[in-house]
DNA sequence: CTGAAAGCGCTTACAG
DNA sequence: CTGAAAGCGCTTACAG
């Protein structure tokens, strides 16, 4: 156990403590040679500062929490990475908490908010109900949301419609007439929204929406986002629209569900999905790219900032969604 | 902001903050009366107590490190959630921590150590060397190992060399006269025991090495571990081997590698992939099954044991990994 | 440039 | 059952 504390360098250095704090804290002037030889002996003892002191006399934790709905699932992970990776070397800490999905998430947030751990908080397609977040906002944390927007908070986002629309419009482009839709649960808001943009590029295409060509699922497993809903989904469409010659899929893990389908079917339609998750690569998916790993970068950045300088104007990233065609694997 | 402290409620209910910190640490006897009122008003005031304070006065963080190598990999991810699932309710924090491909694994592990910031530490496939771990034994930290093994410290892993045997003899029952192995990175431990294991079964059906049927990739990302080394080497075997029948591969993201490239030679063999994490089934890859969800969680039962009750007892789970046969999807 | 001292919020023997 | 007090390791005005 390593037990040095500075008043273990003091004395063999022959300062006060006040000094060796201030040597190791870089800021203040001190004496060339004390400050060498703090540092050295410091050095030599193995030391290294306990946060929790720290924490304790700076009344804050340099800890941001994350919080996601679900850990085990690509697309978050994708983000994950990014935070992890720009965290890095800042002199911060990542606290990543997995709220269940029974859990009230507003709860859970607070709960973590008030025992003082973390002093930011990112959370991840979080959706809360604006009560929450007005408590949530009240608690006086810097708080950014990602996939996810409030006009209450830091925010980075992309235009779930306008990829949606662009996905359909490209799918009429190549020529399909009965382009249909399969959704995850309606709970979900970039579903939701997805649902919105897929719509539009109908109609703006002056065609009507055909509710036979449209199929959201109603599994709330990780709000519809499963492999198995994309493989319900296909199939219901493909046996009851035998004209079907195009298919928007809401995200990557429905599509390879779909593709499945379409294989057992026997039948393959164009297919758009969404996310652009690492394994969109492997099955040869085309989707809408998002950027996850740069979200997560920015989503630090815009917390670190947050926290340094307390400043009460609000940042909104929306990025757009980028189509990335692909040739399916099969 | 939170604000309140015991000594708000202390103050508010005219007793002692050590009497308001007894009857929020439950175990002392107080008196009825004056519990009542103090958790009555610590709720109203919305009191939550501060960890790092509590950290300071008990020399202890309440909270477990993981160290994984890469966060972005659903082999680590498929454990992690595990980790995630089993921590829950049990007064300890999870503080995940991504050891860069590039930094030395033992340094990162004691510098974090070293800070306090958790009393508690996994790591996930660190396979240290022996003088990194004699030196994390010395600081006395209670410490578990997942998917790597040492007697120095508590471990769960599974029985690769087995799990190669297992794999390779499948594939000889099933009539493989030439079966070849693609092999991740050598530097990786789990690599070689599986090299070892696909050896062995090989040399007890009474045949010689092929050294023409073994690829190992000399590529350093992710330790080999990747969808491209998986394509590389089954291209390389496909091409060299016109009497290639059989294929175990080291680990599932390399058997899709290899599918793709099967499907592109206009060849398929049968293959036993290793690790069955989610995408396996996804590509109805047959291959051998690590239980890591179930890994996780008793990492974190076994740290949990260690650090209420300081045994010195080691203790050692080794799984055996289970074939799992798969209609692969093309 | 440096030291003495107060304070961060909580826990826990030690008395009573 | 309860209070006064010391202590956890560090930071930071305040003097000098």
């Amino acid at each position: 156990v390593s037990d040095s504390t500075i008043y273990d360098i003091a004395k063999a250095c022959g300062v006060s403590i006040a000094t060796v704090s201030r040597v190791l804290n870089k800021n203040a002037r001190v004496h060339t040679a004390t400050r060498q030889k703090v540092l050295s002996t410091a050095e030599q003892m193995g030391y290294s500062p306990k946060v929790w002191a720290r924490n304790m006399a700076h009344g804050r934790s340099n800890m941001f929490t994350v919080i996601v709905p679900v850990i085990s699932n690509y697309f978050f992970m994708e983000i994950l990475a990014g935070m992890q990776d720009r965290i890095e070397n800042t002199g911060f800490d990542l606290n990543i908490y997995n709220v269940r999905n029974g859990a009230h998430f507003g709860d859970a947030v607070e709960a973590r908010i008030r025992r003082g751990l973390a002093d930011g908080f990112v959370l991840i397609s979080a959706h809360l109900g604006q009560e929450d977040l007005n408590g949530l906002k009240k608690l006086g944390f810097p708080v950014v949301l990602v996939d996810d927007y409030n006009p209450l908070f830091d925010s980075v986002s992309c235009d779930n419609a306008e990829g949606a629309f662009s996905a359909t419009k490209y799918l009429i482009e190549k020529g399909g007439k009965s382009v249909g839709i399969i959704s995850a649960h309606q709970l979900s808001v970039p579903a939701r929204e997805r649902i919105n943009g897929y719509k539009a590029a109908i109609q703006s295409a002056g065609r009507l929406i055909n509710p036979g060509l449209v199929y959201v699922t109603d599994s709330r497993e990780k709000d519809g986002f499963t492999e198995k809903t994309g493989f319900e989904g296909a199939m219901h469409l493909l046996k009851n629209n035998p004209d079907l010659d195009g298919l928007f899929v809401t995200s990557d893990v429905q599509g390879i569900g779909a593709l499945k389908a379409m294989r057992e079917f026997g039948r393959t339609v164009p297919m758009v999905c969404f996310d652009d998750i690492e394994m969109a690569r492997y099955f040869g998916l085309t989707t809408m790219h998002q950027p996850l790993y740069e979200m997560g970068a920015m989503a630090i950045d815009l917390l670190i900032r947050k926290s340094e300088e307390a400043s009460d104007e609000k940042k909104h990233t929306v990025f757009s969604p980028r189509l990335v065609v692909r040739d399916p694997i099969f």
